[in-house]
Formats: structure tokens, sequence, C-alpha cells
DNA sequence: TTGTACGCGTTATCAG
DNA sequence: CTGATAACGCGTACAA
């Protein structure tokens, strides 16, 4: 209806230029005087400030783009990845900065989410970003800040990134499986393509002391690949006393599977998973804990310093073992 | 690294005016010849447009904001909303328009999301706005385009909307219940400060015939709630012989407080929900449907409508029952 | 300290 | 059909 208050508007009230206003607006040096009208007048009119405008004229970017480079239908499983959108959102807000969601049109697709990354031109945070992402690569080489939730296989120079010691986590599990006389240990991997699935079956490998083939078989990180991975398991590994699941949802499927099979856990078998998700507190899960809060926060700092213009850097989060009914 | 191009590199390729550049890139008429150069400049330049220049011109929105007025704690449990969310980013995402998530800094006082909707120029989705909010009552003054999902108590006239019946669902369920046999019939409600609350309660007094107000309690839409209100019921009517909750989280509350407290579902009692999450397929629930998909897609027609220009309106979706083995 | 004027990339108007 | 050119709202050198 009525059209919002320009600078200009705010200048006429105030009794000033548009570059003292400007200049209170950005916390500039201004004379008391000219500072405290300008106030005034800033909230007589009521202004707010056009992003497109300040944008254009060159003033840090207002948004942060939140960029997912797998189906959306998949992302809404994953709660661990809600919970940090969510805690980068507020912290974000506190910086007055506005989080985009942008969404592939086609599919997951590499092709697709570069498409979509080529419009954007404010900071981007990505997620599950496979290796040598040409999505990224475009990003990184147009100069955008990108920070990475996770190891950016094949950018791990050009782009800041945050993520957990998996090795350790497995290595930690396993190495507890073993302290409590288990000696049959299986697992369950992640997809080998995400760096998460790599490390984390090299921790087992660490750990396990022998390795036995059939005590490993491949997931995706789904209550329905972990149901699936343990009756396999069951099946060609029988005499296994423990079961290593790469992720807590898949470890929430192997005690299923445990159980419509007849094995008492922990009792005949140990589970374990990895995440410390919701759902690890549900079925009482022994786990390994990602301090998801802390990675948030360090997400955050990641994202800030690149946009003030600091070198990419990584940060790895530690993780520790939480015991519960499981394991 | 390097400037992105603009159209006017994009012209000095192609050898026209910027002029002719923009009415290619919108589509209006231009020569074949002009047309067809402009092309060929644009993929070899990789010209991408500059959304807030274009937005500074008076071009239409690239983005819409999806405005929730509750914490974003509360939201990460309620999964249809994520469904709608995301149904209606693929579609938006077709007309090229991006999905912006504001977040509110302190918490869900109206006026914190008040201030946020201040600083939004662009269309509007509001979820779970509470009765006359001002947020919405801001952004309505202003022209803003607004579409709620759900009835916008005290606005009704002014923002298009989408809703359910929920009247007609809460009648449809309870009258079921009836034909079941069930004489005593409790309901635990939605907070009555949302349209769905009262509109629910209000079908459960239109088809339950005599109204015993020992065998209605208030809840929150929670599991939690569900489960102590459930309690509060088998204590105040141990004769009930039906449950009917305002939503299936609560139902699966009260499932749970039902095995708790050694009553057989539906032998001894039967227990029906509303909304058909994601909850109610896991749990076998006896519940409304709401069609999440079309819900969506109507948003979003509303959502195009409005910004083409016009005139508020509201819809509502028709809901059926789905019968499973809680009822 | 403060005011002025230019530039940011597009769209749209107005002549030609 | 096409080419200039004036907005759009704001940041910021530059000048005073």
């Amino acid at each position: 209806m009525s059209r919002r208050s320009t600078i200009y508007d705010v200048a006429r009230v105030a009794g000033v230029s548009v570059g003292t206003v400007s200049r209170v607006l950005n916390g500039h040096p201004v004379g008391a005087a000219s500072r405290a009208a300008v106030q005034r007048a800033l909230v007589s009119t009521g202004y707010v400030a056009n992003q497109h405008a300040r944008r254009l004229a060159g003033a840090r970017p207002a948004t942060v783009a939140f960029l997912h480079c797998v189906p959306g239908d998949r992302l809404l499983a994953d709660a661990n990845v809600n919970t940090l959108q969510l805690d980068c959102r507020r912290a974000l807000g506190d910086e007055d900065i506005m989080m985009v969601t942008p969404v592939a049109g086609g599919g997951p697709s590499d092709t697709a989410v570069r498409a979509l990354a080529a419009r954007l031109d404010d900071p981007v945070l990505v997620f599950s970003a496979p290796r040598d992402s040409t999505a990224v690569a475009d990003l990184a080489g147009r100069g955008v800040p990108v920070v990475s939730c996770g190891v950016p296989l094949g950018h791990e120079r050009r782009v800041s990134y945050v993520t957990t010691d998996d090795r350790d986590g497995a290595q930690q599990i396993v190495s507890y499986l073993r302290s409590r006389g288990r000696r049959r240990i299986a697992t369950i991997t992640g997809p080998m393509d995400l760096p998460g699935g790599v490390q984390r079956l090299a921790g087992y490998r660490d750990a396990v002391g022998t390795f036995d083939p059939a005590l490993v078989v491949p997931g995706d990180y789904t209550f329905e690949g972990g149901l699936a991975a343990t009756r396999q398991l069951l099946r060609q590994a029988p005499d296994l006393d423990a079961i290593f699941a790469a992720s807590d949802t898949m470890a929430a499927g192997a005690l299923a599977a445990c159980e419509q099979a007849g094995r008492q856990v922990p009792g005949d078998v140990a589970v374990a998973g990895f995440d410390d998700a919701k759902i690890a507190t549900q079925t009482r899960l022994t786990t390994v804990r990602i301090p998801w809060h802390r990675y948030a926060a360090q997400l955050t700092i990641q994202l800030l310093r690149r946009m003030a213009g600091d070198e990419p850097s990584g940060v790895v989060m530690p993780v520790d073992l939480v015991i519960r009914a499981s394991a």
C-alpha cells in the first residue's frame, strides 16, 4: 500500500543528508547531535533498509544459502541436519543474516545442484557435497565463500569446512566393544562416496583386530538399509556377537532385525551406532556422540570468517562415547 | 575471483543495446536476428542475472519467505510442516523462485516475529499465525502478498489462505467411532488459540451426541501432552471407551498411556488421531487424512495468484477417514 | 564532521 | 523493433 520510507525520507525528517543517515546506519563516526536526530527520524518514519539496494551498492551479504546436494526427501529423514540448520539460522540471525534454501528442481544430480549454485552470489553452506562436486568447484572458482559440512573431497584447500573425527569415533566404539568381551564384531558401513563412510570403516579396521570380510556389509544410512544389512550379516556370520552401524538410523534397523531374529540385545549381540541422533536416545542405543551444537557454532564461525576475507580453513570436532543399554 | 558478466557485457558481445538484452531476458518482443545474437552472447559470457539489481529495478520478486510464528524447536517435531515446505519449495523452484527462511532471534513472541516480518518485502507464506497476529497485520498493511497456512484468525479478508475442513473431519471420525459401538468418546483438544483446535473440538461436539465435560481435556499437539491428557482422562472418566485426539502426535501419546495403564487398544478403548502424519502409519493409527501434497499445491497457487495481483481468497481442503488398527 | 555526486545491474519509458 | 536514459535505494569516495 504505502511506499516504504527510504533514507531520503529519513534524511529529510532528520534535517541531515543521506550520507549522514547511511553512516549512522552502518555505525560510522557521526556527530552526536546528527546521530540523535537520525535515530529519532529512523523510528518515526519506520525505516527499514532495502536489502537489494544495499547489496547492489556493495554492502555485506544479508543472506546465506543453505545448499543441499541430496534430494530433499532424504534430508527430511536426517534430524541431525535439521538441528544444524536450525542452530545456524539462529546464530546467523544474530548477525542479521537470513538463510535462503534454494532447491534443485530436477533431482540430486550434480548438474542440477550446479545450476542452482550458479545464481548464488551470497555465501554458501553446503551439505553432503559429493566428491569433486562441480557445484562446489564453480562456487569456489567464482570467489564465493563456501563452508562445507563434512570434508569437501577434492576441494579441501579451496573451501572451509567443519567435520567430525569419524575415524577416532569408530575406533573408540569398537575398542569399547572389545573391552566388553566382544570378539566377533560386525559393521554396517555408510556410503563409500561420502567421507564419513570411509573414515568410520577405517576406524573399525583400526580397532577390530583381525579383519574378516564376512563381518562387513555396506549400508546407506537408512533404517531399511540397516535392517537388510543385519539380516545378511546374521546369515553369513551367525556367530557374530556385536554390530557397529555407521549411523544410529541403521543401528535402529539392526535392533529391529535382531529382535525379529530372536537375538537378545545386548545379551546375544551388542549393537552400537554413530551420531547420537534422536533415535539413539529413544532406543537407548550406545553410540558416538557428535557435539551438534558446537558443530553448528563452528560452521557459523567459519562462514563469518570467510565473509570477512579470511583464508579457507578446516576444523575437526572431537567425538566421544555415550554408553546406553544396547552395548 | 572474476567479476560476473553483466548485461552490458552481453550487449557488447552481441552487438546490441542493453535494452534489447533485457527484452530477450524477459521474453519481450525482439527481432529474430538480435534475439539469436543475444542468446549466443548469453551463453558465451556465462551471464547470470543479478537478482538484487533486478528487484531494485522493479522486477517480480525472486524469493518467497517462509515465516514461522512458533519456535523452531517445535517445528522440527512437525513432519507435516516439513513436507509442506518441501513441496512448496519444489513448486516455487519451477517458477525460479527461491525460498528464504528467516528466523526469529528471541523466541516465538509475536513481536519477535513482527520484527522479522518488517524486513520482508517479498511474498510471505505464514505458518501457525496466532489470532490477530500483528506480524500478519503489518505485512498485509504494507501490501505484501501473504498466504496463510490455516485460517488467519482476525485477517480472513486481507490475506489468502488454505485450510482443511477440520470440523468435518472431526465429525466424521467421531461418527465412525459411534458407528462402531463406542458410547463414551473422550477427546484431547488442540490449543484453543489456533483455528484447528477450535474446529476439531466443534466437530467432536457436533457428532458426539450428549456432551460430557469430563470427557474433554486440553492438549498442545505434543506427544507428552497426549500422554498426560490421557492419564487425566483415564482418571476422571475411567469408563471411557474411545479417545479422539486432535493430532496424531497426541494420539500416539494416548496409545502409550493406554498401554501403560493396561488398557487394550482397540479392545478396551479405541484411539483416533488427526492429520495422517508419519507416526500414524507407524503406529497403525486410525485418523483423518489431510491431502498434504494437494494442500501444498494450493498454497503455491494462492501465492502465485497474489503475486500476479489477484485479490486474497481462501480455499478449504476436504479430508477423509483412514481406518487402521487403533479404532 | 558533513554534504554531494557517482556507481552498482536491471527494468521500463520514450523517442526514433 | 531498437537504442538511449531515467529511475530503483544505498554505500562511499571526494570535496568542503
